[in-house]
DNA sequence: CGATACATGTAACCGGTTACATGATTTT
DNA sequence: AAAATCATGTAACCGGTTACATGTATCG
């Protein structure tokens, strides 16, 4: 639909954050310094830039507080277009671009799913999120049988690093997929 | 040492890559494109400015092969200053740097190991991995535990995945350990 | 009241992505 | 010989990191 959708990560999970609430950049840094989601870079001339961005897209807007003081604190919240493009990218299709699954990105979509979505798309998200991976499964073996090397050679055992690693996300989206269901309503 | 190091973790995978045998941009575009290591990007215009900067930083050089032609095939090999930098790197400690495991670069770096580290080094280096790694597990715990929302809230499983995540790292470095440990010299 | 920590940003640089360009080789 | 594909790159743009700047509250 529109083609105002936050391109990065990182302004993602800033339009996802001010969705729960408004907040000043400051506010952001804190979250991303203090939290886990520090993974999408905690870099003041990273979130401040991408805020920027996201009002000129029309995603957030931001009051001015104290302006009439020298150091005013400007807090941004989502507007309605803003809430708009953040559910459409929730319901983006979990695809592999060129090859790779975004993990990340995928995560982050469906850590702000349970405000927006129902169930059942929360549940069909971790349904296609749960085959997706097990192809991704079953392209890394295959590249796996075809390697050179030892079975205790070190890229053989990095590539099962990273087997292990999305089966471990193949088990975790099914766990949760009944977790979901088996909630009461 | 050398404060000529390969900055970014596409600069290592390709140092790494050369360092088993030369070959040209695009020889290494292949890899990318064709293997998972595609996972550290595989533009061509990530690659050739990054064999440059190893070029001008000393850490590789490049023969140019039928140089009278229009279309010459330069052939990047590693320098002597370029294996001393990559077993520098294979060396550092394994820290969190600002509070993110880079588990990506780690892991990269495990994968070039066994050609130029002792057993004995690349067993500890697995230790201190598995080490750090439960200490980030505590952290997660301890955020998920201050968590609000109920278990099935979204942001909470998400979080959840992320551990699961890195306890399979954990598990597989411990598991990795013993295979090497138990191989024949 | 001076020093320290908190709050709120800006600017320069740099690495990566996307899109484009162009020469050689193979296929039809 | 034209079309398609392989091989080898370049350029513009853009997002992120690092380092710096400056104002406000707090604490001794």
């Amino acid at each position: 639909m529109s083609a105002n959708e936050p391109v990065s990560i990182l302004s993602l999970a800033i339009l996802g954050l001010v969705a729960q609430k408004p907040m000043s950049g400051y506010d952001l840094r804190k979250v991303f310094t203090t939290t886990p989601m520090g993974h999408y870079s905690n870099s003041p001339g990273a979130i401040y830039p991408a805020l920027r961005r996201l009002e000129r897209q029309g995603l957030v807007e931001s009051i001015v507080e104290r302006p009439h003081e020298l150091r005013p604190r400007q807090v941004f919240a989502i507007t309605e277009a803003g809430r708009k493009s953040l559910v459409a990218v929730l319901r983006e299709p979990v695809t592999r671009g060129e090859g790779a699954l975004r993990l990340d990105r995928l995560l982050l979509r469906f850590a702000f799913m349970d405000a927006y979505l129902e169930r059942a798309e929360i549940v069909a998200f971790l349904e296609q999120l749960a085959e997706e991976v097990d192809d991704y499964v079953k392209y890394l073996r295959q590249v796996e049988s075809e390697l050179p090397g030892t079975p205790e050679s070190c890229g053989r055992l990095a590539l099962e690093h990273g087997i292990e690693g999305i089966q471990a996300t193949a088990r975790w989206a099914r766990r949760a997929i009944k977790r979901i269901e088996n909630k009461e309503p």
